[in-house]
DNA sequence: TAGATTGTTAATCGATTAACAATC
DNA sequence: TAGATTGTTAATCGATTAACAATC
């Protein structure tokens, strides 16, 4: 039996690993942008702020091999983790909900920047129907799956009122979306091969809230003592 | 030496604990809506969508007791979790880097509806600075210091290009700041006592990409057996 | 060769889960 | 009492960290 020293492509990464992947392809690009060719897991460790350990942990469950004494090829590295995140599929977007937020969303550069091209917009207010956005006509997210027919969009991102979050990914599910990002506050429940991420950036106030509690406490006994 | 059956106050919170606790006070809204007046680890786990395992560890370390065979009582649940999370403390915010997304952030609802305040707003365009938002005129980020003299803003959001996040942070920092909501994709340098808290919207679609890539992965074995 | 840096191991830490005795 | 539900334990799992032999 041959030795196999090929690593197995449809391996797991960890979550966290994922996580971060992000990251390190942002700190690739800055680094690229200085001209630098290869980069050490201690440069990267830096530039996305995390530990070099931790880069080299991940890269390795990547299957990413770097040299010794001489660190990993950026632009190989970056293909690596492109394609660990799924460069090659559907990069098309929809944006559920055209309020303040869902409009700022449309209209975001950062989401082309990385690659994600806008395909449609949907609201179910018929006020908002209609109009363009973006270059781009609001259509009524009822008609989400005759709209979405043939484009093959399998992203949504949700900025709706929470209230009304659970409908629109029912509707988007039905359209064939399979990933969603939502903004608003509410749990989603969807069928099992659709993955949902949520943020709530109120949410993310009030943890952060927690932690100035914490600092204020912990504080406090310091300034009596200090009386 | 008498029995100490109360619960030390300061005690810590893990992270991931703490991350939980906006979903709960959420969950708790919800439930108090539609007139309840206690509620199981059972009922509050299936609102926020986390186990009832969780939800009484999550619950014990923060300090609540429930009742056994009855389950916690919601409004002191709630104002528990308010504790924890700071409410007492500065509920101030200013929103810097006033494009599309720093204008949505500046009227969206969700952040005064869950008790924070929008104080002022800054840019460093020429164009930006004089324009009234939300009803707010919009200030020059260098000018914070002197700007939030007197305001108790502790929290700020930053909605800027990432080439501009680590100066508006130094800015805010110097003005008083010490929590940070970036929506920036950028890692931010601050100095300990301030804490950061980075979403990034493309990253999650991003990661999203990852566990779609994965899906069509395992799928194609099975659709090459079916042909 | 000497210096640098990877890949990997082992130790530690933190989070989740399941189960159940305690008790309302 | 009987039914329900907590609080807590122990087991498991996953993530991080530090260290260093391998090796470019």
């Amino acid at each position: 039996m041959p030795a196999r020293p090929e690593v197995d492509p449809g391996r797991r990464v960890p979550a966290a690993a994922v996580g971060r992947l992000p990251r390190y392809l942002r700190a690739l690009d800055d680094l690229a942008a200085v001209g630098a060719d290869t980069v050490s897991s201690h440069e990267l460790a830096e530039a996305s702020g995390v530990t070099s350990s931790q880069v080299r942990k991940d890269l390795a469950c990547l299957g990413s091999r770097g040299t010794r004494g001489v660190g990993y090829e950026l632009v190989l590295l970056r293909a690596e983790i492109d394609a660990a995140l799924g460069l090659a599929h559907g990069r098309g977007l929809v944006v559920v909900g055209i309020g303040n937020l869902g409009h700022a969303l449309a209209g975001y550069p950062g989401f082309s920047d990385r690659g994600f091209e806008l395909r449609a917009l949907f609201d179910h207010d018929p006020e908002v129907v209609g109009t363009t956005v973006a270059g781009l006509v609001v259509q009524d997210v009822d008609d989400a799956a005759e709209a979405l027919a043939g484009l093959d969009v399998t992203v949504g991102v949700i900025a709706t009122p929470a209230s009304a979050a659970q409908h629109v990914c029912d509707r988007l599910v039905a359209a064939g979306v399979v990933s969603i990002l939502t903004l608003a506050p509410a749990v989603l429940a969807v069928p099992p091969h659709v993955h949902v991420r949520s943020v709530d950036l109120a949410a993310e106030l009030q943890i952060l809230g927690y932690h100035q509690a914490r600092s204020v406490r912990r504080a406090e006994p310091a300034l009596e003592v200090a009386r």
